[in-house]
DNA sequence: CAGATATATACCGTCAAGGGAATGTAGCGT
DNA sequence: ACGCTACATTCCCTTGACGGTATATATCTG
């Protein structure tokens, strides 16, 4: 399976993930609105699915997908240790991110 | 030019930015640290440099590679609009832990 | 200048991920 | 049962990134 960042790394997965922020959506509706071809859709929701990013819903034909919590709070992990090197440079994110100083960390070394 | 998340998707790349955290470093030492032959090293890190990822400083035959803010603020940035799909997910992680705390513990799943 | 050190680059073979087209599958309505 | 809709899967082909090896470049030392 792939790793979190590799599955960022195709812009078709994170523009799909972009439209599931705005809440659950059908294959048909993310193939309208991303103007890729539904086989694409269908193969990189797949591999989003299977890396834990979106979770799916049966709904008769059509299959609602969801954004799911985990691989961001990973991303977000990773980013940690990283934090002191921008906090001088660049403020303007907010202080929250100290708050989550809780989930276990990664294989990064 | 590879986007943010193309470079992070190499592990060799994150192993790279995790050993800068601690400071600049030079080629030969970051290839003794790695574990990987020193052509790679460079290669990755003429990749990292022109994302910039990393800065270069010359210093008679040894090059010193440090870490740049620019990239991160990026992932940060790119990670900012989804938080508050974890933030609900850590409140559910917290309240579990809650009432773990107020129950007695049980059989770990 | 010769040789050694430190790093960069060029070239090459491999391999896997991505896109496209076609096809398969499941549930719905009539 | 039949056709339709919604989606998943398969197959093929291409492309490009990665690692490895060899070589080039620059700088220091003697």
């Amino acid at each position: 399976m792939l790793t979190v960042f590799e599955i960022l790394a195709l812009p078709a997965r994170r523009e799909i993930l972009s439209l599931l922020r705005q809440g659950p959506r059908s294959v048909g509706e993310l193939v309208e609105e991303l103007g890729i071809s539904q086989p694409i859709v269908s193969k990189q929701l797949r591999v989003l699915r299977e890396a834990g990013f979106v979770s799916v819903r049966a709904e008769a034909q059509r299959r609602w997908y969801e954004l799911r919590p985990e691989p961001f709070t990973e991303v977000a992990n990773w980013l940690e240790p990283y934090r002191w090197i921008w906090s001088e440079h660049l403020d303007r994110l907010g202080d929250q991110l100290d708050a989550l100083a809780a989930a276990p960390p990664e294989e990064d070394r």
